[in-house]
RNA sequence: GCCGCGGUGGUGGAACUGGUAGACACGCUAGCCUUAGGAGCUAGUCUUCUCACGGAGGUGCGAGUUCGAGUCUCGCCCGCGGCACCA
């Protein structure tokens, strides 16, 4: 071996030692500035780390030690969401304890995280299913359930027999459950609400300042759902009642020829005349027996059935007859829709099917072969509408509608109240207490409620949760009167939502956080996880913190300035990774075997952060062997400086490159784009081993610039260079754009359009002076020959065009 | 169906606001060194014609704008992710 490139004894010779000096450590400090840097802390599985973990783990990593030689005051902390399913699955298995489990796992996952040699402040370490953190949770819970933004409610849930719970909209992907896919089903039960609706409108507007992927802020508008439009009352003289529907399409109410009402409307009952009610009834029952799996396979083919009776159009006073279907939904609007088939193909195959009468409203350009049609036309069969466009039709309808008490505008959302209530034990419990049908916020001095030790895991088959097994828990008396705790628990999702801010202040016993301490820190000044996390997480945190703004609890708004997210890294195959595909990496043996360096710097050169990559073993040797070339370039072969190394001044052309390279590794850090700032450092290292004697102050500002990619070997050499202070207190290096300058440059010729030569200029040559020196040049002598120059155009600094 | 993202050598990827396409690396080929190497070093490597000099073509496909298009406009094709009866 050339080198004695020993990444087992150099990397954990500087982990002990940033151990050992706290070398990490945040302290507020109000002289410098501040930035938070988080990732989106795990779930400590069983499995251990993943390899797509030290991927968004380094990035966070080599910013941190980047803004941290820019003298920046850095924030940047580890911790573990550690409620969840796995680990009371196998208590359930086994009988252990999930408490027992979750330490073993975190232990695994804090000794593989620190292989990586990661700059976290370890003193700030945090874990949801410590009492001591929960506590708080529980905390914030009552300040959402004081401000009647918590509510128990008879909901039709998601309840998934095989997993013994209920589950969020989120977690119910096509009508299966997302952790396992087993089957989930439509059943009324007592929950937890958060009324997320609230902040529908305050969540959307919150987007726009955001320095978020723009995908993911759309997902999260789609999420609202946002639609603006009409409510339309129809009288329904049967019964001396009316039905609110909600349009997006008011300009089309003349053409409403039928209603249609969701199976689960209240009035369906009495709107169902006598002959139609057996009918009725079974339709209604099989609907509501309807698993969502059901609703959104079986339901190519709309079905429904007629009540019998009939409402009356607000517009054209005509009666129509009023349908049930479960097309519409009882959990969107009001319930109830006017049917438009002429402009809505939904309606359109419905009215096909049943022969219900179709009328256009909007004229279809005479090309127009469709069925309904939704584009824009004017407006027709509807009387004071006729000819106007859209837009103009519904401003004009809802001005009528208003003004003759049938409707108005609104607005309505796609999102529903957030299910908040899990059936499991290993989750935070709710700080309320049942008295006879009363709830009651347990005393903020009586918080923590503790998960109490319980012998049987198991739900049962109804639903009851698992903490209806807690013995002499489960029962209160507070000033006499006796109550029963709740024993719901809240979802995986409750510690994720305000991890961040206890981080800023981790151990306060007194209080959540402090609010100097939270106001220094916050918000998140970049914030790198998974794109799966693009609704669920990010919705639920951005909404606590809403909430937590308007009671004066935290400065600002919005707790993540700048969101990124980071590839999934792919298996070798270009496919997942999965054990069944046999495509798995173990990072630990990758560490083991090139070092956490050879893993950083891979990570870091593969591509894009935000793009998908796919694991390459060779790759990870290309930077195992980048790394020797460096150490074998600074070192001899028994580990001293190298003798080549010495106090020569470096030429002009390595001193032009090297301030070309702190300006492109500086733009790139800050820009994230990692992998265009490595490649420049080995054009740095390539130009440098051309020399015979390496100029020191070359080589050191090498090592400084590589320090945040690759931080353990640049420590040892920069050791070797002869320093006492780690590179952590070093200053990141200033460029000379002066001295980053080129002397000549070569600059392109062309010629109509193509590139016939390349003439050496003085940097800044005006046009008149590019040609004169282009036209010597004999192949552009060649293509003008005695042809006439038309224009020339001259782009500083990178070409000329002659047009001929 | 709708929304978002993407398509550049054998591979991962470069290319700033329209300005020399393929940086950097992997792989491969040849050579050197070596008892040997899967270690290291040197050279080459988009395709194609040419001994070479130098041409021609080339960024998913087809048009367009421009002195000039990977980049902008229009129309398609393909891949990935999300939503999916939301009225």
């Amino acid at each position: 071996m050339v080198s004695g490139y020993d990444h087992h004894q150099i990397e954990q010779k500087w982990q002990r030692f940033w151990e050992k000096n706290s070398s990490f450590k945040a302290i507020e400090d109000n002289s410098k500035p501040k930035y938070y840097i988080l990732d989106m802390f795990p779930y400590p599985s069983g499995q251990g780390l993943h390899v797509g973990h030290p991927l968004g783990y380094t990035a966070t990593d080599v910013v941190s030690r980047y803004k941290r030689m820019k003298g920046f005051n850095v924030l940047h902390p580890m911790g573990w969401d550690a409620f969840g399913l796995p680990a009371e699955q196998y208590a359930l298995q086994t009988g252990t304890h999930p408490a027992i489990t979750t330490a073993e796992n975190i232990d695994n996952f804090r000794r593989q995280i620190k292989t990586i040699g990661l700059s976290y402040d370890w003193d700030r370490e945090i874990n949801t299913t410590d009492p001591k953190y929960y506590k708080w949770t529980q905390w914030i819970f009552l300040q959402l359930f004081n401000k009647d933004l918590a509510y128990e409610a008879e909901v039709p849930v998601n309840w998934c027999p095989e997993l013994g719970t209920v589950l969020a909209n989120e977690e119910v992907v096509d009508g299966k459950s997302e952790r396992g896919d087993h089957p989930v089903y439509r059943v009324p039960m007592r929950q937890w609400m958060l009324k997320i609706t609230e902040y529908s409108e305050s969540l959307l507007e919150g987007l726009d300042e955001l320095d978020w992927p723009e995908g993911v802020k759309e997902l999260q508008r789609n999420w609202i759902g946002r639609s603006e439009g009409a409510e339309v009352i129809f009288q329904l003289p049967s019964i001396d009642e009316s039905i609110t529907v909600f349009t997006t399409r008011p300009d089309t109410l003349f053409g409403a020829t039928y209603m249609v009402l969701a199976p689960e409307h209240p009035l369906v009952g009495r709107l169902t005349v006598p002959n139609n009610k057996k009918q009725v009834k079974k339709y209604v029952e099989k609907a509501l027996r309807k698993s969502d799996l059901a609703r959104t396979e079986l339901e190519k083919e709309k079905t429904g059935v007629f009540l019998g009776s009939y409402a009356i159009n607000p517009a054209n006073e005509e009666h129509i007859p009023i349908w049930i279907s479960d097309y519409v939904l009882m959990t969107y609007g009001t319930g109830a829709i006017m049917a438009v088939p002429g402009e809505d193909q939904r309606d359109w195959d419905f009215a096909k099917k049943y022969d219900l009468p179709i009328v256009r409203t909007v004229q279809p350009p005479d090309k127009f072969d469709g069925e309904a049609y939704s584009d824009d036309g004017p407006s027709v069969n509807s009387d004071f509408l006729n000819g106007l466009k859209i837009v103009d039709a519904k401003e004009k309808i809802i001005d009528w509608l208003e003004k003759n008490k049938r409707g108005c505008s609104a607005i309505q959302y796609k999102l529903r109240d957030w299910l908040f209530s899990r059936q499991r034990y290993w989750g935070e419990p709710f700080p309320v207490i049942h008295f006879d049908g009363d709830v009651e916020a347990v005393a903020e001095t009586d918080l923590p409620v503790e998960l109490p030790e319980i012998e049987d895991y198991k739900p049962s088959k109804s639903g009851d949760p698992p903490l209806s097994n807690a013995g002499g828990w489960l029962t209160v008396d507070i000033d006499g009167k006796s109550g029963i705790r709740e024993t719901n628990t809240m979802p995986q999702w409750a510690g994720s939502c305000w991890y961040f801010l206890r981080f800023v202040d981790p151990h306060n016993d007194d209080e959540p956080w402090n609010k100097d301490i939270e106001s220094y820190w916050m918000p998140v000044d970049l914030y790198i996880g998974g794109q799966e996390h693009a609704v669920l997480h990010l919705l639920y945190a951005r909404f606590w913190h809403h909430v937590l703004y308007d009671l004066g609890h935290v400065s600002t708004k919005e707790p993540f300035k700048k969101l990124v997210n980071q590839g999934m890294i792919l298996g070798e195959d270009g496919a997942k990774m999965s054990k069944s595909r046999g495509n798995v990496i173990n990072p630990d043996v990758i560490i083991d075997k090139y070092g956490a360096d050879s893993l950083r710097l891979f990570y870091m050169f593969l591509g894009p952060l935000e793009k998908a990559k796919p694991w390459s073993t060779s790759g990870i040797q290309g930077s195992n062997r980048f790394i020797r070339r460096v150490w074998s370039m600074l070192t001899d072969e028994n580990g001293d400086l190298s003798k080549k190394i010495s106090d020569i001044e470096a030429d002009n052309d390595l001193t032009r490159l090297i301030h070309q390279t702190i300006k492109k590794v500086t733009d790139d850090i800050e820009a994230l784009r990692f992998n265009t700032a490595i490649s420049q450092l080995m054009i740095l290292v390539n130009e440098i081993k051309e020399r015979d004697k390496y100029p020191k102050t070359a080589v050191e500002l090498l090592v400084l610039l590589m320090s945040p990619f690759t931080p353990h070997v640049c420590e040892e050499l920069w050791e070797k260079l002869g320093y006492d202070d780690t590179l952590i207190n070093c200053n990141w290096p200033e460029y000379s754009e002066k001295l980053a300058k080129e002397e000549l440059i070569t600059i392109a010729v062309q010629i109509n359009g193509k590139r016939r030569a390349e003439i050496e200029v003085a940097p800044g040559i005006d046009e008149e002076s590019a040609l004169a020196l282009a036209l010597e040049h004999e192949n552009v002598k060649k293509y003008v020959d005695e042809n006439e120059i038309k224009k020339t155009v001259l782009v500083k600094d990178r070409l000329l065009s002659i047009v001929v």
